[in-house]
Formats: structure tokens, sequence, C-alpha cells
DNA sequence: ACGTTCTACTAGAACGTTCTAGTTCCTCCT
DNA sequence: AGGAGGAACTAGAACGTTCTAGTAGAACGT
């Protein structure tokens, strides 16, 4: 008892394979009458069409591949607006998932056997060396990130600006000691650490004070208490919603009032910010157009163009965690 | 410009294609020398086998569909114990999420159309029509759920008995005023309600104290919030690690001291519980041998055999969520 | 009546593999 | 000397589609 196939359901139409390919791809080249008869047919045998077959036969797959970190809720609202951008140019996606225990290369020729067209990295850790070699077996474009190769396109959001309108934000309400807690060898951590210094001069705050953290939880309330006992200041920004949400954890178990007596700002405006009674002032980086952006890009490459590299403004999201000071 | 295929190693060699597929898989027909000098040409020019074209050739895929839920991080754990349970037995994994915008019967299809031999559904909220209509397609299996059909066999732990776990250790420690704070419709919140009666009973606590909550963190919040209108108990068992995250905020902002004051008791043992500064006192579902019993089950359906039922036994893990009334 | 153009359909090759059934050629046994 | 058996290899079909190039017949204009 095997699933059914275009022959079958030819066989039980009295018509050839080619018609009933016809009728199921919904291509011109068939009158209204057989067609529905066929799919009648099609219906009762249950026959659904073997995608493998079908990309065999054609030159192009359409279908993408995406890389992503299963436990990085952002990714996952990353993957969500990608499966519809993707649609919406008529491409596939298939998604392969990162973790402790299945390393990025791993995930990447997984989805090279699947004969993808085009892979979409989301927030990749891969090195130059690794990225271009994969690059040569087919197109690759990173996304919230940096890429220092000019194969691999990237789509990210200013991080550098991101943090800037954070502490824009803290300044305007009076705050002068701020934090930034950091994210380590974390995809984009560089960039926010450079925006922090960059902001906290501007405002001509004195020496920036960074403490090292991470794009975890545990990072993130680690250094919190290590700012506990140092000094808190009167504000924080976080590298991600994470981190900032670690650093709540200890503040407030510590009966410390945010954001009367110190506010945190989160970066991502992943749902740990929104869904959290937290309700986390963070900065946003909008996770469609992130998507559009990346499908727009992989498909320029397809075509044989060199997207330029696509940097998207971020916004900040105030909510309850920031106050005057 | 495309991918190098079998028959272009075979040229580049001067050997017939079906040698070159025999020393690509590994198996016995060819000289150690042959083997050698194909395989450093596949390597030069870049060969990377097709697996579409694989599959389509043989009868069986070897390929196991996952559908999970993008956001659920429990989830995230089940998924990458599957590829590993999966690998073991030599099968590989295409998973396909499940989010606001792409329902379950959409991901489901999307595996059918790869010809997966066997899907796993994590969690589904199917009912039994669309799972059973599922089933005539393709070997299925739910976990962390109860399966009505005779065709669909499940695995899952106790819900009851873990429930039960937490409300055992919690009078243990003194308490008598113990409220749940459910899951409503959520699987598995039915089990997880009248296994909270079934211990309140045997410890004669009186009537169940039960409030309406859900399987997010704000429905635990608002649950909380509730809570603190009426009247708070001296511990909270919560639906899962989501709420117990969201009450353990609303008390904490509160001023509530916990657990001096309130226990608190989630359910997953997710990362959320683990990484969190939180520490949340939880009921451990292992994802390891779920993800194996899972795998083991489809297996057995592929074989024609209708595997038992698997419900396995959690363990409740300590941490600092709870303590003496 | 004759071409032209359209619609509805079909035969058969092609996609990149693996499988079946060989064919050589060498070695070993009697 | 005459197999028997095995190792190394190959030709060609098969998997389930789609594509190309066609055919038959109807409709239409001149």
């Amino acid at each position: 008892m095997h699933r059914p196939t275009l022959a079958d359901v030819a066989l039980e139409a009295g018509v050839s394979r080619a018609l009933v390919s016809i009728v199921m791809r919904d291509v011109p080249g068939a009158s209204d009458e057989t067609r529905a008869r066929v799919k009648a047919i099609a219906e009762r045998l249950g026959y659904v069409p073997d995608q493998r077959a079908r990309q065999l036969r054609q030159s192009s797959s359409r279908l993408l591949g995406v890389t992503f970190d299963l436990h990085q809720p952002f990714h996952g609202d990353l993957v969500e607006h990608l499966y519809t951008a993707a649609a919406e140019h008529g491409y596939d996606v298939a998604i392969s998932a990162v973790a402790p225990s299945r390393d990025e290369p791993e995930a990447l020729r997984a989805l090279q056997r699947e004969r993808c067209e085009a892979v979409v990295l989301l927030g990749s850790a891969l090195d130059d060396a690794a990225l271009s070699a994969g690059a040569r077996a087919m197109p690759l474009l990173v996304v919230a990130r940096r890429s220092g190769l000019d194969a691999v396109p990237s789509v990210r959001s200013d991080d550098r600006a991101g943090v800037g309108l954070a502490v824009d934000h803290l300044v305007s309400l009076g705050h002068r000691a701020i934090v930034h807690v950091d994210g380590g060898t974390a995809p984009g951590a560089d960039d926010r650490r450079a925006g922090f210094r960059a902001a906290v001069e501007r405002h001509g705050l004195g020496e920036a004070r960074i403490v090292p953290g991470g794009s975890t939880e545990t990072a993130g309330a680690d250094a919190a208490e290590a700012l506990l006992r140092e000094g808190l200041p009167t504000a924080i920004v976080a590298f991600n919603d994470h981190g900032a949400s670690g650093v709540l954890d200890v503040l407030v178990r510590g009966r410390h009032d945010v954001p009367g007596e110190v506010s945190v700002v989160g970066y991502d405006d992943s749902r740990l910010a929104v869904a959290r009674q937290t309700q986390l002032t963070t900065v946003s980086q909008s996770a469609g157009d992130l998507a559009r952006a990346a499908v727009d890009g992989v498909l320029a490459l397809l075509d044989g163009r060199r997207p330029d590299d696509v940097v998207l403004t971020p916004e900040l999201v105030v909510r309850q965690t920031t106050g005057p000071t």
C-alpha cells in the first residue's frame, strides 16, 4: 500500500499523466470539464503531489533555506515572517535548527542536501572562512549581523543607532549614570557596545561604563549582581531582552524599584518584552521588515545581482521599565 | 553553472555513475584505490548528493516530520532531542513550524508534500476529525497530549501524577492553602486540573481552588492579579513555566516574598525555569525521554505495529521558589 | 476549399539518484 | 584443465514528476 501517484490518477481518469499534471498545477491546457473530473478523482484517491519528484524535474526548486536558533525567541518571530514573505514570491521555506547539539555547519549541510536555492542564516556565528566556504556552494545571506564578505549580503538593523535611541531616551528622562550590560561575543554585540560609547560621548556623560554580559538571562543576572556589588547606576541598557530580563529579576528580587530607582532597557522587542508582565522598554527591530528585506535580498542574489546591505532603522518602544530619575 | 552531479564526477573519474554512487554511499563494491580517487574528485568538484533524487529512487525516504510551536520553548528542547533520537535510527528530520500565521494543517501538509514517512506532532491542538484525516495519509504520533484515536498513538508524561508531585511537595512543606492557575484549553490542561483536584482531595485540603489561566506569561500574570484581589494562598501551582513566570513577576513586583510568603511551582522544566535567575521549582518532563519514546513509537508504526501509548513519570525539580509556610 | 490559429490532449524524454542483473577478470579448488 | 566463486565494475531501468514537441480536431477568415 503506497501513496497514489500521477499515473494512478491518470489511469483512473483515462487520461495521460501530463494532463493530470496540468490539472494539479492549475495551469492552462485542460477543459473545465476534465479539470473537475480529474480533481475529483485525485481527491478520492488521496493523491498529494510528490514535492521531491517535482523539484527534481524542475530546474529551480523554489525552496529557501533558513537556519535559526531553536532557543532564541526573536528567531521564532523572524522565521514566522520569513514563511509569509517567501510565500509572497512563490517560495517554500525549509527550516533547519541550530542548537547546542546541532551546530551551524550541520544545519547548513542539511539544507544543501535538500537543494535549497539559497539560504538565510539568522544571527549566524560562522566566521568568514566558514561563511565563504558555504557561499561557494549556494547563495547565502545573513540576518541580524554584519557580513565581512562581498559574496554574502547582510540584512540587519542599525545596532549603533538603536542603542543610541535607548541612551537618548534615558538622558531625556534625566539619567546620567547609565551602564551597558554588553553581549560578549554575540553577533551584533560589538556594534551595540560601540553605539553605547558613541551616545555616552555625544551626551558628555564622561567615561562609558560597560560590564560584561551575554545573550542569556543568566548572563544578565550575573551582570546585575556584579552591579549590585560595585554600585548601581540609575539606568541599565542591556544587550537584548533576555539579558534585560535577567537584570530585572535580580533587581526586583533585591527589592529595588524599577523604574523608580533604576531604569532598564532591553533590545529586540521579542515576545519576552511584550508578553511579560514586565512590560519592558526596548528597542524594536521589526521582524517583518527584516524578513521581507532578507527575502528580497536572496531573490536578488538568485537573479545574479549583488544586493546592497540593508540596514533598517530600529525604533524605541517605551513601556514601563524606564522612568524619570 | 549548476551543481555537479554523479554524472560529472563519473565522467571526470572515467567510471560509471553507479560506481560513484557506490563510493559515495560507502557500500561495498569498489576497490580502496578507486574509492579514494573518486572521493577526491567529488571533493574537488564540490559534489553534494541530491537528497531529493536519492529519496525519489529509494522506496523509503528515511525522513521523519515534526511539527512544533515556534514560540514554545519546551518544543525547542523536544525538537533538539528528536534530531538526535532520529539520527540514532538513521532517520533525517524535517521540521515544520506552527505559528499564529501558519496553522497546523498547513504545517502538516508541507511535511506530507516532502514525503515524510511519518510525522510527530508536538502538543497538537488538532481535534479528532483533523487528526484522523491526517492519519489516513501517513502515520501520526502526538507528543505531550492524549490521543483519542486508535490510529494515533501518543507519548506524554503523566500530567495528573506530575501535578500530584507538586502538591505533595507543597503539603510536605506545610502548605494547606494551595491554588492551581490552570491552562485553559491548552493540551494537557484538563489532566493537570484533574491531577490537582485529586491531590487536594487526597490530602484532605477541602475544596480545590482553581483560577482560570492559560499557557502564556500574560495569562499567568492576569491570574496572579486576580489572586491579589481575592486573597493570596500560601502556594500556587501554575499550568506551566510560562504561566509561573507571569505569576512570579506580579508577585515580586507587588513586593511579595517568594518563597517566604508565597511558594510557586511551574511545569515543564523548560529553559525558562533553569536559565532564569528565578530558579523555578518545577515539574520536569524529560525532553530526551519523550523524544526517544516518540521516535521508537513512529518506527513501530512504520513497522506495521500499533505501539502502546507511552506515559512517562515526571519528576519534581526543587529549586528556589518553594519553601516552608 | 484552404490555410491559420486555437484548444485539448498525448508520447516520451528528462531530472539525479539507486537498484537489478549482468559482464569481466582473477584466484582458488579439485 | 575446468569450473566455482568472488571482487570490481557497468548498462540500463526505475522512482514521480514536468517539459518539449507534437497531433487531432474545431473554429474562423478569405
